[in-house]
DNA sequence: GATGAATGAGGATTCATTCAT
DNA sequence: TATGAATGAATCCTCATTCAT
């Protein structure tokens, strides 16, 4: 009937664990959070917690980079591998990634990272470098692309892709905060990217 | 330390502990600061604060309702008020109302919401009434105007005034975060100025 | 009836703390005394303990220095404004000083310091410099002082005041650990003191 | 880090374990060893440590008995079997004997014992009734039969042997707190014994 | 027998809040 | 009023001990 209070699953703890706090750092944030709370989420003794992350910061560390890395890297390979247009890459894929993220966990990844980032200056650092650099780059190699085949003229949106994040950093404090005030961020996104190539296009 | 430099009258008390208090969040955010850090601040002894703000999340709404109101009305009437065309009023005042954002105490109480929202829905609302919505309605209404005017065409900009708050928002988040890889976001809001107006100008 | 709960008593609470920590200390040892027994005993609550002593360390710290030192001092003093002669003097005061060594707090400090000194270097050579050093060097002083008068001979002494020592510490360490199996530490004493003196005199 | 150096032989276990966790002891003190610790020293894994010792206070129980008794043993029975006069005797074996406690693992088991020994009188009994007692009685013997013999006058001495252990004690204690301002305590416990054997030499 | 993952009671420390002065 | 000493609930973390494998 009941289920053995005691497994040993070694291999899946620290992903349950993280998940499990993943959740718990989204509903309640992170200083508010208690390790017991994430154990019992997890399914697991507050001792075990420590055995894989040895004190709650660690464990907000491991959280914060289980999240985003792999889609950011699928992308930016996207990017270079296509034989799709500029403008029919930015409306397609880029697009439909930008429309996920608030609703995605980047979007609680960002809610901590604003929360906590103060007192862990290398998360941010390990952010800035591995999702926020690459990412505008990964827009920048784009809208160079587009130049070079012709398809954009030059313009100050190739040292300005924040131009197409920003609609995307709206959406998702918007979606933390104001969730019950919603709003339509698809439509948003699309508008700006609209507004964007409409300016750059040949 | 810092010795209070006069005797203070009582009736400035509450603004001085909440501009204290506004100062220790800022730094180290609403979990990690101290009760005893903003009364020391302040100059004020801990039993005199609890006499002002019964709790520390009373303080702490006070401390985020204390900030920005005023800002925001006194943009909104200038909107009716004035003289100028819309197109120079949007490039002129609002322009640079939005460069001084991320640098005010707005930017603070945005970090502030964003850790600690979810907690107090009611602050929340309180700003999306009292600062979002008005926000953006003095935006739609600017636009609106123009286009009563004959100065803009008709155009999805109408009912996205976000478009003009997006760069703000990104900035924002970008001076909170990765203060130490700035980025010119002057620059970046007079471009998505432009790219708006461009696009909506007859 | 009842005794008010909340006194305010700021000069006499670390003594007071520092006395409690002492007997709770002195019956469990460091490791096994847990602060919040000593807070009892003190009769006061675990916070206020806190505001005195920053950790469970630095209360033992305070705990050990707050013993013996006075006590060495006032002996050190006596032997050079004494008009006794030498050997007077060793078998007056410095005898009875001895003597009441094995049942005064000093026999604590000691445990204390056997038991954790090898986790707080520095509290080790605060006692070495203050009471082990300082005690051994007034020994010495009053035993060349008999030499100088011609009351005692040169000897192997002056360079070994532990030899007046010795039954002080064993019968320490036998009250530690033999209480119940006692012996008459006081002709101890007397018979080493015998044997010394016998050896020295003229 | 150490691995085990070849299989080990189930009958050896229990030392070896106690032997590691003595070293331990010996380097930390009883309470902040970890279990873990000596397991890990021991070569052996957590678990199977507990199917020797059923607790850890069984296994400290066990590393004190396993120290010193043989040795104890050995110089007794020598006492008797001996062709020495009592001083050469007392001169060179006791003496040597004496001399290589304070570095050997007599001194660890005295500090445990200090420790420790109030939360484990059974084992403050044992010690007293094995070694204490016993090598006392040696050295009252030892006397009594150089009384016997004619070489030594009756004296004080005879039921004090403690005279003979006072030194050593304080050697010990003095190694285990100030080993870094050490002194000769051979020469200290060469002396003492002088002291003693002139004053009771016929 | 062995292992070491898993448990959870226990203990140090913090800090919002109270209240005697 | 004004102070800051005093309180104690809340929470992180440790480590002896257990037990599935």
């Amino acid at each position: 009937m009941s289920e053995p209070r005691y497994q040993r699953r070694k291999q899946d703890r620290p992903q349950e664990i993280t998940a499990a706090a993943f959740d718990a750092f989204a509903e309640n944030g992170y200083a508010a959070t208690r390790v017991e709370e994430v154990a019992r989420r997890a399914g697991v003794s507050k001792g075990l917690m420590y055995l894989y992350f040895k004190t709650k910061e660690e464990l907000f560390k491991a959280v914060v980079k289980s999240v985003v890395v792999r889609r950011v890297d699928a992308l930016i390979d996207t990017v270079e591998g296509t034989e799709m247009s500029s403008e029919a890459f930015i409306r397609g894929p880029v697009l439909d990634f930008m429309k996920r993220i608030p609703d995605s966990p980047v979007a609680v990844v960002i809610r901590l990272l604003i929360s906590e980032g103060q007192r862990y200056p290398d998360l941010v650092d390990y952010y800035y470098e591995n999702v926020v650099s690459r990412g505008l780059a990964a827009i920048t190699r784009l809208v160079e692309r587009g130049v070079e085949r012709g398809e954009f003229k030059p313009s100050a949106v190739t040292d300005l892709p924040h131009l197409f994040v920003a609609p995307v950093v709206l959406s998702v404090i918007w979606r933390i905060l104001f969730s019950k005030n919603s709003f339509d961020t698809d439509r948003f996104m699309e508008t700006q990217i609209n507004l964007i190539l409409t300016q750059i296009k040949t």
